[in-house]
DNA sequence: AACGATTCTCAGCGAGCTCACAGCAAGGGC
DNA sequence: GCCCTTGCTGTGAGCTCGCTGAGAATCGTT
């Protein structure tokens, strides 16, 4: 009767197990706590992943690593991203790039970054907003465009969701979510029949420097059980003590 | 009963998964940003793009490269964009030029440009204007006048844009807008169905030096809404947090 | 020089969103 | 059943986002 689930991306989210990984990227900030959090939680979504320091240290480690996606901090000591960028563009290299900028800097060159298909997320950023866009701009530069990776639909169950216009159906009707609950949804729905830990939860779909109670979890996800588990069977489970997953109900 | 949507032009805006370039460009500017700025842009709009940084390169890179157009500052050290046409028309080169001039060039220096089919843009300027003059002068120049390629119509739903006389008409009736407005909604109707931030339409729809904030691209929606979208249904919708996108409504 | 059109900023509003808190419900060990 | 822990959810304060009216500055035209 319903699918019991669709990955739409054909990655494994866990990413221990997969043969060959779903790109290569190369991550770019001068902040090694910003480096640590990105290379680990990129590589656990599946990419390869080259890290650098510096502009010039990326400039080199571009060259022998070819990546297919970069991830640049804008705002950096010596080179910068943009100039990074504009070096790398002149030796023919092509891959598109996700920039991270800051929120507040105040009105630095936060234009043009959009231009080339690319696209940028602003710190403090969560996890899940970065590989999203980072999936996102890959999906625009895939080679065949009839590839399942092109689609931006995740489904599951009677659940559908629409990463590129953040629309969510529950049984052919939309249902309106704000940020943060589509963000949550998300999460579950990238990772459906795995048990997700409250921390998990915090750690990925809110702000790295997010530093309330994980109690918010809860409330969201109550919001979205009013708004999308309404109907039997359930599909949004809690483990006592443990966590939530998503997924048909066991007897 | 209405049509669902209409490309006039036959690329795919988005660039990426084109097999034949829509078409072969040299773009000719001596500031490096500038030459950035254009051939990412218009590699992404599907060209394919050769660039020069001065005068003699362009000469040089023109007659191996062939280019089908040429975009040409006027103004630079050494050998001025007016003698770079003139030189290769010499040798039998016959592409068309776009200039890019400054803004107080003096009229009558402009006045010629047109003349031979050419066309010019002025510095600063919008990428959405500088590819729609691109397209409007390799229109001109096609081969097959028949070809789709020729229209300079771009329709959706109930809305007709012209670019070439720059009207617009909601269900039949003319609706007067001003340039940036026009630009705008160009922006829109190129895009139809696709999520737009705002981001994106800063970069694209107001020139690379405009320096202010997002809330403009607000004020514009709201002119184009008050004009164009007062009636069901309604095809200009925000997604709160995500942007901007031109469609029929969904359920 | 004067006029209207245009561009852009700003501020206020209202709706919606985030999050904390606290009281209540449910689960589970005994 | 009793009690403690864990999770659920109603309430509300403070905030963010997007829309719009008003107006200053600039542009283009007559």
């Amino acid at each position: 009767m319903t699918s019991q689930q669709t990955f739409s991306h054909s990655y494994d989210a866990w990413g221990m197990t997969r043969a060959t990984p779903e790109a290569r990227l190369l991550v770019v900030d001068d902040e090694p706590n910003i480096v640590d959090l990105l290379a680990t939680s990129l590589r656990f979504a599946g990419f390869e992943v080259a890290t650098a320091a510096n502009g010039s240290e990326a400039l080199r480690v571009a060259s022998s690593f070819k990546p297919d996606l970069l991830v640049l901090d804008v705002m950096m000591p010596g080179i910068d991203g943009f100039t990074v960028v504009r070096r790398l563009r002149q030796d023919g290299f092509n891959a598109p790039v996700v920039f991270l900028t800051a929120k507040d800097a105040t009105e630095d060159k936060v234009t043009g970054l959009t231009l080339g298909g690319d696209d940028y997320v602003t710190k403090p950023f969560s996890l899940e907003e970065v590989i999203a866009r980072i999936r996102a701009v890959l999906r625009r530069f895939a080679e065949r465009p009839s590839d399942e990776l092109r689609t931006s639909r995740l489904e599951f169950a009677d659940l559908e969701l629409d990463e590129d216009t953040h629309e969510v159906w529950k049984n052919g009707r939309l249902v309106s979510l704000s940020p943060t609950e589509f963000k949550l949804l998300r999460y579950f729905m990238q990772n459906p029949g795995r048990v997700l830990s409250k921390a998990q939860i915090l750690d990925h779909v809110w702000h790295y420097d997010f530093n309330g109670e994980a109690n918010v979890v809860e409330s969201y996800v109550s919001y979205l059980r009013r708004k999308l588990d309404t109907s039997e069977p359930r599909l949004l489970h809690t483990l006592r003590g443990v966590g939530y997953v998503l997924r048909q109900p066991r007897r």
